[in-house]
RNA sequence: GGCCGGAUGGUCAAGCGGUUAAGACACCGCCCUUUCACGGCGGUAUCGGGGGUUCGAUUCCCCCUCCGGUCACCA
């Protein structure tokens, strides 16, 4: 019988959490939903100068946002915790000495001003810095003499020498490395944390991981981890490591691309679905030519096998116009409710409207719905309703309103204006077919040129929209400015 | 620099020895809607270079180039 899939996803609550940890995440919850599978979240926390309360609970918040739910871990309990590594210190210890008594792991006394020099002196000597062995075969005299002097030793794993680590990478394929091209590492630092590569052998071990799947950053730990595995007697589990996601310029997708951290996202305005949707198409592709799936259709045809091996640039286009679909799949209510935080802080919405001050809120907020990428564009979106004060935005739109007919068509609108009881959808169709009919004009003719005058733009929302919502005083003030910047004057 | 990965249009990518080298985003046209957008149709554009192997290489092998990762008492 085949054992259950345990996979899962081990960050470091060091910081913001990034997109592509976020990329990772999915990826692991979408192998485990697809095989029926445990997702195990442990918090990684072993870095005690930048692990942060704050940062774990920002990425559980952002993983929960996303609808990346876990089975077993932090918040979420299980039989192999506890699933802080700060909390597992006893269980490294056990380890530990267990290799320490095998003679597989020693202690080293070098301070850091011995390493450093050692390192320079490999350097100048044109070899590649790595830790030589010095304290590898310390006699129990020096041990103790070092020991009296009041340091505190690292223990370090003793690397076999002449061997070929090699394993076969669910997407890479077979990777192989050399034992000697890897210098005793630290396991234990001083203080008795354990180092990363060495806490999370042992816990992925206990937590009877069966598939590794993380960023390629950490291919190159790999021997490492399965010279421990080996070591103390685990099974290897599969791993698998997935390219990491680059910036526009081919450069790892950093703080100085724009947005990093899911967090940001959310508070542009995007959609969990979107995002989702977008990563998960960003180094992994279906056989299909689908480019929208539900979180269903993601898990049904998701495969390691389909994982890219190069590395994926994240395109913001492609993400905007994803996202789009979302938004557009949200009802009036949903999509107003989006909308709030964006108007608040642009200040077009206090949040405190009632009545029909909110009715009008949310006809003004609904012309942007089938607009907008993200929840961010939507003040934009909507900022005629809020300022009179516009320019035109570019010399074609400008040049809109010296066609010859614009002077006939304005006269025609503002006596029809003028003349209406009643300015709503409907009635302002009326007068805009008029016009045309008895002008014998193209609905261009008519639309373009006073889609202009009233907003400055060539795009925009439906036209017959926004009388109503302007109100025809108005709308044909702000008509009249235009024109008169075109020297016609009504 | 050593080691390890990677290389198909501007971007995401399919392809797995023989194809007119899919599809999507972006871009450009046209159509639809009596405007814009949406939608529909169409177009521009890709196998980094050099050697092999083969009847035949985008696909397999080698070299070069370029890109990335990693060489911490960070994860």
């Amino acid at each position: 019988m085949e054992k259950e899939m345990r996979v899962r996803f081990a960050p470091s609550p060091t910081g913001p959490f990034h997109i592509g940890g976020a990329r990772s995440a999915l990826f692991n919850w979408l192998l485990a939903r697809k095989n029926g599978g445990k997702l195990i979240l442990r918090i990684e926390d072993t870095d005690r100068e930048r692990s942060t309360p704050e940062s774990e609970e920002n990425i559980k918040a952002a993983l929960k946002w996303l609808g990346l739910e876990w089975d077993e871990g932090v918040d979420a309990g299980g039989e192999h915790g506890p699933y802080h590594q700060m909390e597992r210190l006893a269980i490294y210890k056990k380890y530990t000495d267990q290799l320490l008594a095998e003679g597989k792991a020693y202690y080293c006394y070098c301070t850091d001003e011995e390493l450093e020099a050692e390192r320079e002196a490999l350097t100048e000597a044109g070899k590649m810095p790595r830790y030589m062995g010095k304290c590898r075969n310390l006699t129990p005299e020096q041990a103790a003499a070092f020991q009296a002097e009041g340091r505190k030793p690292t223990v370090r794993f003793r690397v076999p020498a002449g061997q070929t680590i090699k394993f076969t990478d669910l997407v890479r394929g077979d990777v192989s490395f050399e034992s000697d091209g890897i210098g005793d590492f630290v396991i234990v630092k001083s203080d008795g944390i354990p180092t990363y590569n060495y806490a999370v052998v042992i816990d992925d071990a206990l937590m009877e991981i069966t598939h590794v799947i993380r960023a390629e950053e950490h291919l190159s730990n790999t021997p490492r981890q399965i010279l421990l595995y080996d070591a103390l007697g685990f099974d290897r589990p599969k791993f698998g490591h997935i390219s990491l996601i680059l910036g526009k310029d081919k450069k790892k997708m950093s703080k100085r691309h724009g947005a990093t951290s899911v967090d940001q996202y959310r508070q542009m305005g995007y959609l969990p679905d979107g995002l989702v949707n977008f990563l998960a198409l960003l180094g992994w592709a279906p056989s299909g030519e689908q480019e929208i799936f539900t979180r269903e259709e993601l898990i049904k045809a998701f495969s390691m096998k389909h994982v890219a091996k190069n590395p994926a640039v994240f395109d913001v286009d492609k993400l905007n116009w994803i996202n789009q679909h979302y938004m557009r799949k949200l009802s009036p209510e949903e999509f107003f409710e989006a909308a709030k935080p964006h108007m608040i802080a642009s200040g077009y919405m206090t949040g405190e409207e009632t009545g029909e001050q909110v009715e009008w809120l949310k006809r003004v907020v609904a012309t942007a719905h089938e607009q907008v990428s993200y929840g961010a564009q939507i003040p934009e979106a909507v900022s005629m309703y809020f300022s009179d004060e516009f320019g035109f935005e570019t010399p074609e739109a400008e040049a809109v309103l010296h066609e010859e007919s614009v002077p006939t068509v304005m006269a025609a609108l503002k006596d029809k204006l003028a003349a209406a009881e009643v300015i709503d959808g409907p009635a302002m169709k009326v007068i805009f077919k008029s016009i045309q009919k008895e002008n014998k004009l193209g609905g261009k003719q008519v639309f373009m040129p006073i889609r202009v005058a009233l907003t400055g733009n060539q795009h925009g929302p439906e036209l017959v929209e926004m009388f109503p919502l302007l109100g025809k005083e108005r709308a044909w003030q702000r008509i009249s400015n235009s024109l008169s910047k075109v020297g016609i004057n009504l």
